[in-house]
DNA sequence: CTACATGCAAAGAGTTTGCATCCGC
DNA sequence: GCGGATGCAAACTCTTTGCATGTAG
């Protein structure tokens, strides 16, 4: 996951606002998180590294992020936000109601599917972060047996 | 919004559970509710008729009937849960960001989506309920002047 | 030094649960 | 009358807010 973190201080700085620790980590962690991330997994990552951290400066942190345009979030479903690096845009997850797991779908594929609702019904689908819900490879096979 | 109001009771007297006007009357309010109805809702609109009811049966009932497969749930965003009459399902439908307009979505192209997303991800979409937003035909032309 | 950011604690919303009472059957 | 269903209140989770303290610039 790259990112700018190397002038995100001096992002902050010309900005009028400033770079502090726990904002530092916590954009890392959300980085690391690698996907959609939730505010509570944030929380625990960002304990291990600073553990005097509070759980208000998470979110008004990722609040904050989501404002200067470098996080966006995402509704994974059961009624919670994930927040992510803003970035490729669009893109689209499927998760997994069992796990939660969270994997990327193909964009050209969505988009070929797109088009083709385009096409049958003169509909526009303009979303940029569909998400589709079902259940894993994993979660499957256990579903199975 | 039509459902087998009239032999609700039946239904649930034949599976070993009681007919309670609290029951009828939360089916009757999702019935009404048309489509896609939050517990919040779902209460306001139960206590018109029931001035006496509780929340928490509001909630327990709502996962009963989600249970009895008379109601299905559908995450419509924003961290809340929508419940609606089972149905047909799947169903899925286009919804207008701009006009608000809800079209259906053919059935079967949308079962072949997500088989093709199957083979490709080793992933199974069991969503019976998906919603696209984008532009419909009326407004797409109107954006375009 | 000054204002912004944080920590703490308390207050919210929304939902769930334990338990005594109630009532459908 | 019996046992499932409800009402009530409390607990619980997740998030937001007010205010004093801390700290970056």
């Amino acid at each position: 996951m790259s990112h700018q973190r190397w002038d995100f201080p001096t992002l902050l700085r010309t900005q009028g606002y400033r770079a502090t620790p726990q904002r530092l980590t916590i954009l890392d962690a959300v980085c690391e998180g690698g996907g959609h991330t939730t505010a509570d997994e944030i929380y625990r990552r960002v304990l291990l590294k600073y553990p005097t951290i509070n759980r208000a400066t998470i979110y008004r942190t990722l609040d904050f992020l989501c404002h200067l345009r470098l996080l966006v979030t995402a509704d994974i479903g059961g009624g919670h936000l994930a927040y992510e690096v803003a970035g490729e845009s669009p893109h689209h997850h499927l998760v997994c109601r069992n796990c939660g797991a969270v994997e990327p779908l193909n964009n050209e594929k969505v988009k070929s599917w797109f088009e083709l609702i385009e096409k049958e019904n003169q509909f526009l689908v303009d979303m940029d972060h569909c998400t589709l819900f079902g259940l894993c490879r994993v979660c499957r096979s256990q579903k199975a047996s």
